[in-house]
DNA sequence: ACCGAATGAATGTCAGACAATTAAATGCAC
DNA sequence: GTGCATTTAATTGTCTGACATTCATTCGGT
């Protein structure tokens, strides 16, 4: 990444180059901590900093014991998910983004899992769809359970898709809005309208008709935008 | 992120989840390592590799001298986009994707940006789509030379749509296809048919003619499928 | 031929030291 | 008192050496 400074991160950015371009592929072992520490010209404490940092990205997985040492990790879906939650949460709450511009985004991006989603749903994937939504109209369900569930039913949309790529990009922006939409407190008429939403959704990638689809989310673009925008009206409010 | 083993693991873990449940924000100094150390009932050097983990992710940054130490790091676009690539692209090239997989992914974003960016577009990204084009007319060009400028282009069209964490999704997409791309031979007449989808799409924004740029992204997407096919088949020919 | 114990190689953790860096305090001339 | 050079103290960065822990392999006994 950077030149200068920390022997440790610059020991880790050679590493990640080589993976990156090849040089070591999927299982290949390094060199022992010792050797690594030969080989750089550095203390084995300053090569175990270097290990962590690629091991915080995934990148190698250590093993103790005898044929143990650092190897090449192969990088899954699940892997890669997690982090990209843990990037998009962080991006979003620490840079000052309105609720609009993350909404819109997150929106277009699955607007552009329906016709995907129209063409190959499963019937197991419509009824998780389905049993969202009935988890999402009982009534006692706290707020977070609510955006929970409401995540969860989103997951399976896109995940309709049949296209891991597209399930693993739309992670971060499903997922990684759950602390915003959790600062929205909702009300029994809203979690009706939601879950019509949701319904329309539904019929729609039963019907594989993809515009219904597109409408439905547009609608809900439109109204999860409305009811931020009388949350945040409501906080301005009580503070003045 | 997981329980057990690993005291470095556990700390950063621990770090992680403070910040990312907003008890740590940004700018807050850690304790120094020294204290960090006792407070866990650790030595030192887990303290450092647990840092080095949270380092890792851009989480945090470090500081030397009398007011230093480690503080919670402001994750800006340009950190959580270079991540984003690094991931996107060891994931698709650990994972076996089809490129028509990784295609489909790629470009239905893609089209999600065409509206927002038909309607947002700068005459300033305008000229950067059709400085690309005329980068990709040039015959000396190499093919490396030439997927670099196709992805400028890209990168161009999706900052077009105005919406920053758009332009951060959309980094791994298009990005992270470089190596794929990169192994396509591109001939003369493969440019050709390329620059002309990609005057398309640029005429297109100039009228903010969404369905125009769609068209020509789904003709983009079509042809780029059909170059890795022939590719790929030239290839089992080579072998056979 | 089988099973258990020793071996050795590797990572995980610790303790202590010194180098390097930097903000703040200190001291001194004016 | 002000301004500037110096010292000081806090903190991270690096190194060394030690021991604990894990685990595949090897060796021995039966």
């Amino acid at each position: 990444m950077k030149n200068p400074a920390d022997l440790s991160a610059r020991i880790a950015s050679d590493v990640r180059a080589s993976i990156m371009a090849g040089r070591l592929i999927v299982g290949d072992r390094l060199p022992s901590e010792a050797e690594l520490a030969e080989q750089f010209g550095v203390s084995r404490s300053t090569v175990r900093e270097a290990l962590k940092r690629l091991a915080a990205q995934s990148l190698i997985r250590t093993q103790r014991g005898a044929a143990g040492g650092a190897f090449v990790n192969h990088l899954s879906f699940e892997d890669a998910k997690a982090q990209q939650v843990t990037t998009a949460t962080l991006l979003l709450s620490m840079n000052a983004i309105s609720f609009d511009v993350a909404c819109e985004a997150r929106f277009a991006l699955e607007r552009a899992c329906a016709p995907l989603a129209a063409a190959r749903r499963t019937e197991d994937q419509l009824a998780r769809l389905r049993s969202e939504i009935g988890r999402q109209s009982q009534p006692g369900l706290t707020d977070e359970d609510f955006c929970a569930s409401d995540v969860a039913f989103h997951r399976a949309l896109v995940d309709g898709a049949g296209n891991p790529v597209l399930s693993y990009q739309l992670a971060g922006a499903v997922e990684g809005m759950l602390p915003l939409m959790n600062m929205i407190t909702f009300t029994a008429r809203n979690r009706v309208q939601i879950v019509n939403l949701h319904s329309r959704i539904a019929e729609g990638l039963t019907r594989r008709d993809t515009v219904a689809v597109e409408a439905a989310l547009h609608g809900l673009e439109d109204y999860t935008r409305t009811l931020a925008r009388d949350v945040l009206a409501a906080r301005e409010a009580a503070r003045g």
